[in-house]
DNA sequence: AATATAATGTGTATTTCTTACACTATTAAA
DNA sequence: TTTAATAGTGTAAGAAATACACATTATATT
């Protein structure tokens, strides 16, 4: 018994104080015409991730990206035609890499854009479902993750972070408080480099260190 | 481009102060006479919780079992006669309701046994990677799911409730400070009744309460 | 009846973390 | 030089986490 196989990709980004998710306009029965998660058949012989990637790069130009799996689903009802899994996962980009390459994969889909978190439409298949899942695992995991680094460019500043933090949590945040946890975390390296290009007082860059952030989740 | 299709089980019961799960020894190629995970095709029309449930009733008897879904496994190379996609789950039983009943589920299998998570044989395909991040898993959410409760009976004391705690977390605990911890958490309801059979100070017993519990992690 | 055994049940002091809260400093543009 | 906009900073109070040791109780054994 065999099951025709598939992943979805919940694609991330940060943009104007709101989470992002590129969706796709459909081109093709069913759900002509609806918006829908970028996904795709697997190929025979293709690791689920090399698919995965294969996708973010079609639809944005970028490679390395990040991309972790959400889980599978495989409800019989979810496809009109008989069971079609899917594994979904959710990868994140950063936007200024982005915004003007966006692009359909396929013939199948017809345009490609961005939606606020806040204000999706109604979604073809099981869709909504599966950005809900995304979402809340995005939350919970963003204490014990890099998530939030993957969202913003290599240097930031403080006030860029808390911004993404506020986005994923959807509640503001106290900016002392925050500074004080970050700084106490001790995961980010101070540049002696400030913001450009601001008509005001411009902010202090830091970059994200990965290896302080892996001694201090090491596992004894 | 079709696939087959599996689902594996990692089913989990708490005895003797360790975690223990349950493993079967199978009948036939590939990888015949090696322990593996129990696990099965699923059907065409059948969900895949139910698959579990079908799985986890067969091997012990035991309907409305804790189950979650770890995520897919689909490594192109993870089978030796192509890719078969597999979707573990993890369920939790009781010890006690299932010690006698245990048993391999089809002839695919010989005998069914528990193993301690901390003495696991070298399995077949990927299943000792899956045992692993499904014991990741537990270990991260022992604090905010219901899987402890889910080792225990109905009635327990806490000092068994501390012992699955620790099983989990692989490390002891302060014993004044986890019932301080607990009595805050206030999700236990102390009964008027204690342990019996002991031959020593029978300990209070309590019982887990999930209406307090669905309270204090209510979404606002 | 006395004793040994084995586990139960309990409190305090210390440290660490979390939260609430408001003003001055700096820069660029007008 | 003034205005506008954001950056950057400390303290006090309360809550939670940790470290630590002994008297109590029920049963079994003699």
């Amino acid at each position: 018994m065999q099951t025709y196989f598939t992943i979805d990709c919940v694609v991330y980004s940060f943009y104007e104080g709101n989470l992002q998710v590129l969706l796709t306009e459909r081109n093709e029965y069913p759900y002509k015409d609806w918006w829908a998660l970028p996904g795709f058949f697997v190929d025979k012989h293709e690791e689920m991730e090399d698919a995965v990637k294969r996708i973010s790069y079609e639809l944005t130009g970028l490679k390395d990206i990040f991309m972790e799996q959400l889980g599978a689903f495989a409800g019989v009802k979810r496809h009109p035609q008989g069971r079609i899994l899917t594994v979904a996962y959710s990868t994140i980009v950063k936007y200024d890499d982005v915004k003007s390459r966006v692009r359909p994969v396929t013939d199948y889909m017809r345009q490609a854009q961005w939606f606020s978190v806040k204000e999706l439409p109604e979604l073809a298949f099981d869709h909504n479902e599966i950005i809900e899942k995304s979402l809340q695992k995005l939350k919970t995991s963003i204490n014990y993750s890099t998530v939030v680094y993957e969202f913003l460019p290599e240097k930031f500043t403080l006030t860029q972070l808390q911004q993404v933090y506020e986005a994923i949590l959807n509640k503001p945040l106290d900016k002392r408080n925050f500074r004080k946890k970050i700084a106490n975390a001790g995961f980010l390296k101070e540049l002696s480099e400030v913001q450009k290009g601001v008509s005001y007082r411009a902010a202090r860059l830091y970059k994200f260190d990965k290896r302080k952030f892996e001694k201090t989740f090491a596992v004894e």
